[in-house]
RNA sequence: GUGGCCGUAGCUCAUCGGGUAGAGCACCGGAUUGUGGCUCCGGAGGUGGAGGGUUCGAGACCCUUCGGCCACCCCA
């Protein structure tokens, strides 16, 4: 009971799962890279200030959930809880600022919350992020790209596409004073938390999970109509070009997101699959984020999805990968000259079938123990090496499965004609 | 940070105040001295999360603590 275990909310991610995650990656690496994005490897710590500066001070991310540290220079640094902000931070450095820049990065992100089903503190994060373009055909590029990735994925039936403009940062300073003048004379109908966010954060009241405030809701002040003229041409823009390419939406007034670097187009894909936990992938529009990072000014629009959320969601939509056996062929041999000899088969067969997955029985044990570990290993045949057939040259082949096929069962080659006779058999 | 539920074998779970804590699966060995799967037989594996309390007696009741799950907050 006193072993070490891991860090609470961490969590080991076991061969039994790796293909299923192995796929996701697949199919995202080969997406991205079909509409022309190229991956960047970012760093897993920064300094504290970037995120301070790009989230949002008063956002409960920067506030309460960072992993904050100080290293041996005294320097503050931050474990990354998204990935958006060292993206920015990598473009403007690498001068990778020229138009139009498409990217994209996965890896670990680490966010101090009590872990529940679909969040972890350290989970991982796919993310795409486009510079350059401030039109929203971008917008719907990226949106494009995630709704086909659900296609490829098998889930496009588990998810919902959920669209909001949330306009300028002028737009939304108006809109908020108009929404709490409303809420404020509603005070008392308001649940707790949201009393709490009329002086932090009014905005998020939107999105409050309370019945009564959502009544109450009813009557406040719609964002979508203190649009700019410009954000709102835009985001009709945006539906005509949904609507063209035949990616059904739903609009909602009260998607507010919980980044405040958002401007214009916001969309959250979400699922009543995962408890409570329904937001499979999220992003927006950032124009102002490069500039005020210290980058010459250049608009931005990306998207992170929760990689363990998407996962939870395939087994939940019954998408299973093949778990493929852990080997194709497995050797097995008695005695230590016969060890030798089937080691050195081994190797050969390697350079002969490369990709056939080829295990050594090691650590000894009967035949019988041997046998049944070949058995256990899934491989389609064993080989055997003992007395008799190192006395003999040969080596005993045998079919594991399948053995009701009258051509498949146990045969004594030469050693000679093994490579031959297996090319033969693992054709078939 | 707050709340609810739960910690018994590697895994899934019994036992619900009384003798040495059981089962299935998995694992190891044997039946078959060189042959897997099916069957049968056997074996190993637990300080009952930890600490304290109540009791003649606690895995079970009480308290504390640690851990897990789920939910709130917040978010991918």
């Amino acid at each position: 009971m006193s072993s070490i275990r891991a860090i609470r909310g961490m969590n080991d991610i076991l061969p039994d799962e790796t293909p299923i995650w192995q796929f996701v990656e697949g199919v995202v690496h080969q997406l991205f890279s079909s509409y022309g994005y190229g991956q960047i490897r970012l760093p897993i710590v920064e300094q504290t200030e970037l995120f301070q500066r790009s989230i949002g001070e008063v956002t409960d991310i920067v506030e309460k959930e960072m992993y904050t540290f100080r290293d041996r220079n005294d320097d503050s640094l931050t474990l990354r809880p998204e990935g958006t902000a060292g993206c920015v931070r990598a473009a403007i450095q690498n001068s990778l600022l020229v138009t139009p820049q498409r990217l994209w990065y996965c890896g670990p992100m680490f966010r101090y919350e009590r872990p529940q089903k679909g969040r972890q503190r350290q989970f991982h994060q796919i993310g795409v992020e486009a510079f350059g373009i401030a039109t929203p055909d971008m917008d719907a590029e990226v949106i494009l790209l995630t709704a086909r990735l659900w296609k490829l994925l098998g889930v496009a039936d588990s998810v919902t596409l959920q669209l909001n403009s949330i306009g300028s940062l002028e737009a939304r300073a108006v809109y908020r004073e108009a929404l709490v003048a409303y809420l404020e004379q509603h005070r008392d109908a308001l649940d707790e938390d949201s009393q709490r966010r009329l002086t932090s954060n009014p905005l998020r009241i939107l999105d409050s999970k309370d019945a009564g405030t959502q009544a109450l809701l009813d009557g406040a002040p719609v964002l979508l109509d203190y649009l700019d003229e410009a954000a709102a041409a835009d985001f009709t823009r945006l539906r005509e070009l949904l609507d063209a390419a035949g990616v059904a939406y739903e609009i909602n007034p009260r998607l507010v997101r919980g980044l405040d670097y958002y401007n214009n187009t916001v969309f959250e894909w979400v699922t009543d699959q995962l408890g409570a936990q329904g937001t499979v992938c999220a992003g927006g529009r950032y124009d102002g984020l490069v500039g005020q990072m210290g980058g010459k000014p250049t608009p931005g629009v990306g998207f992170a999805m929760g990689v363990e959320r998407l996962v939870l969601l395939l087994e939940a939509a019954g998408v299973r990968p093949e778990i493929p056996a852990e080997a194709d062929l497995y050797l097995v041999s008695f005695g230590e000259p016969a060890q030798c000899a089937s080691l050195a088969a081994g190797e050969n067969l390697r350079d002969a079938f490369p990709g056939l997955r080829i295990v050594q029985h090691n650590g000894g044990g009967s035949f019988k123990s041997q046998m049944k570990k070949a058995d256990r290993s899934g491989a389609r045949f064993a080989l055997i090496w003992g007395e008799d057939e190192l006395a003999a040259g040969t080596v005993t082949l045998k079919a594991l499965r399948d053995t009701d096929k009258e051509s498949l069962g146990q045969q004594s080659l030469p050693q000679a004609e093994l490579e031959q006779t297996l090319r033969a058999l693992l054709a078939q």
